[in-house]
DNA sequence: CTCCAAATGCAAATGTTTTGCATTTGCATT
DNA sequence: AATGCAAATGCAAAACATTTGCATTTGGAG
């Protein structure tokens, strides 16, 4: 099984031959509580406020070795450099961000199923997935505009 | 007018408020001939074949004021960390990328008009627009993967 | 409880992008 | 065509994000 769904954090890292420490535990918690992708700096934030003494590098290294076992995948084809992470779900859903203040929100619902079926058949590739990101304004950000 | 379709460069600049210079047209032409986006250190490198002397900053200073006057827009692939350029288009495109080799290729057709309406009424975004990418293996790699 | 590979922390190295500043260039104006 | 000035450029250094090397610590199998 690939995704993280509803198990514990002990019987998922033993069953992706994982060492159960400390450190993936709290990584894995914060990304199962994110709303949104969050890159390795806010985690080691989040971490460090929570008392937790992690290092920048070993979020980066946690990060890596979830995306090898599947747990964890790189978002955000974005703007800034910073590169985001979140779970790697089933249910799989896309991002609202907004271009003004920046806030991401989550969209479920994904229209693709069939047009990956028609791009595999004009172009020979064999698909296995897709990112998509949807940019606009935001109400609050829309209010905002309107007065000026 | 937004995007660079059928002007010559100049024309463009000048709509444009930009001064004509040699570097920006470099730049210019180097994006119109280019069926994927660029990363910045390509596109020097490009030029420097060129014979042109032009340096690393002024090719990402040259980018920044073009996205500024929206003649090209970011296309980073979250696999890499480098950011890629490309030229605004009115025909939207989206791009497939092999996981294995990593080339690129254009897809035309976008089928996200419905879904973008969709998703702002639901959301009550305004919705400006997307990026997607899809994911997958070329033929080549197909085969070559199928061999061992 | 012991032991060893795997995980971690820290500092230094890398790679990409941005910035400061002195010099050059485009172009509007004589 | 010559002049002046803001904008553009080159180069080196700075700023970031991410990765790596290495010494130390830790999880968990035996």
């Amino acid at each position: 099984m690939n995704c993280v769904d509803n198990k514990n954090n002990k019987e998922l890292f033993v069953s992706k031959g994982l060492k159960n420490t400390k450190n993936r535990n709290h990584v894995l918690e914060l990304l199962k509580e994110a709303e949104v992708p969050l890159t390795a700096e806010v985690i080691y934030l989040k971490l460090k406020v929570l008392d937790t003494n992690i290092s920048l590098s070993t979020v980066y290294r946690i990060l890596e070795v979830f995306i090898a076992k599947d747990l964890v995948v790189k978002s955000s084809l974005s703007e800034d450099n910073k590169t985001r992470y979140e779970l790697h779900k089933d249910e799989h859903s896309h991002h609202l961000v907004c271009v003004n203040c920046k806030k991401i929100q989550a969209v479920f619902h994904c229209p693709l199923e069939a047009y990956e079926k028609a791009v595999e058949k004009e172009t020979e590739f064999n698909i296995t997935g897709h990112k998509l990101e949807i940019y606009g304004y935001c109400p609050e950000c829309q209010r905002i505009i309107e007065k000026h």
